[in-house]
DNA sequence: GTGTGTTTGCAATTTCATTGCGCCGGTCGC
DNA sequence: GCGACCGGCGCAATGAAATTGCAAACACAC
């Protein structure tokens, strides 16, 4: 892959609202014909530049009924601290994300959960069992006026 | 839909993790019958359960280098502030998560740039142009650990 | 046990993805 | 300027997959 040209980008476009739409209707989308728009929706795949698919799942229609932001600060700063909470949060299944950033605190948690009370039992069982947190804030999601990455 | 059972969520957990795979595989891995299987999809896209499907890109393949979550308080928290706020960020394609959360701040929001510069002029003439933001924090993503929604 | 409403698997049909191939436009070397 | 070369395109043929009708298997309720 060496550059993306506009009809490429048009593509991703296309395929970031709607992954499973059929190669006929995306080659019409971008005005290609099929096997073109099929070799570039390949090439790009093949280059990484789509790293994959998937399905939006409504967490609602889940039961999950509880979302919220957390700040966690660790006590050391320790890279065996890092890489041992990195671990439980990865075996964690409601923590979503799990972001390392700058400020204050050193990272960022997206968790899921049915409900409050399930949620508590995260904090308690899971975070609580992690003896390398320092700080933890909770911030509850009480709505997402935008959320792309759904 | 009335309620979804092992396979379902079986189902749902496949297509979170591959969007695309074609249903034939779909159904062996599930143990069904592709016709029933696609039935069961079917049904759960239109319960609304599925969302919808999308490509995952690669920020980084894409030129997007500088990922920052803001944490955002308002001025004022009357109704009509956070909608012209709300309204500022669905505009703006760098903004790609606004979540309205409970804390010491309004907003947290997922933006996404090329680099330092141009993450500048984001916060200079979007953020800089909006009268109602009373504080905004900077907190750069160095790495993410987890992103199941990516 | 029988009727009712679901869900399944099978098989036929249609639609789609995929690939080989020749064509076109642009580029480079000479 | 001219011809060989390269990359990307559309067309058409092929094979694979999605989709649907239908009858059998199943699950319950009565």
């Amino acid at each position: 892959m060496t550059k993306l040209d506009e009809k490429d980008r048009q593509i991703l476009r296309v395929l970031s609202r709607d992954g499973r739409i059929s190669n006929l209707d995306l080659a019409e989308k971008v005005s290609l014909s099929p096997s073109a728009c099929l070799r570039r929706v390949q090439a790009l795949e093949a280059a990484g530049v789509i790293a994959g698919y998937r399905a939006v799942l409504d967490p609602a229609k889940l039961g999950v009924g509880f979302i919220a932001y957390l700040s966690v600060g660790l006590k050391e700063h320790t890279k065996a601290a890092q890489e041992a909470f990195e671990r439980a949060v990865a075996r964690a299944p409601e923590v979503r994300e799990c972001h390392n950033i700058t400020g204050n605190v050193e990272y960022l948690l997206r968790v899921e959960a049915a409900d409050l009370a399930s949620y508590k039992a995260f904090h308690t069982d899971v975070l609580g069992a992690l003896p390398q947190l320092s700080t933890i804030s909770t911030h509850v999601v009480m709505a997402s006026p935008k959320d792309e990455r759904a």
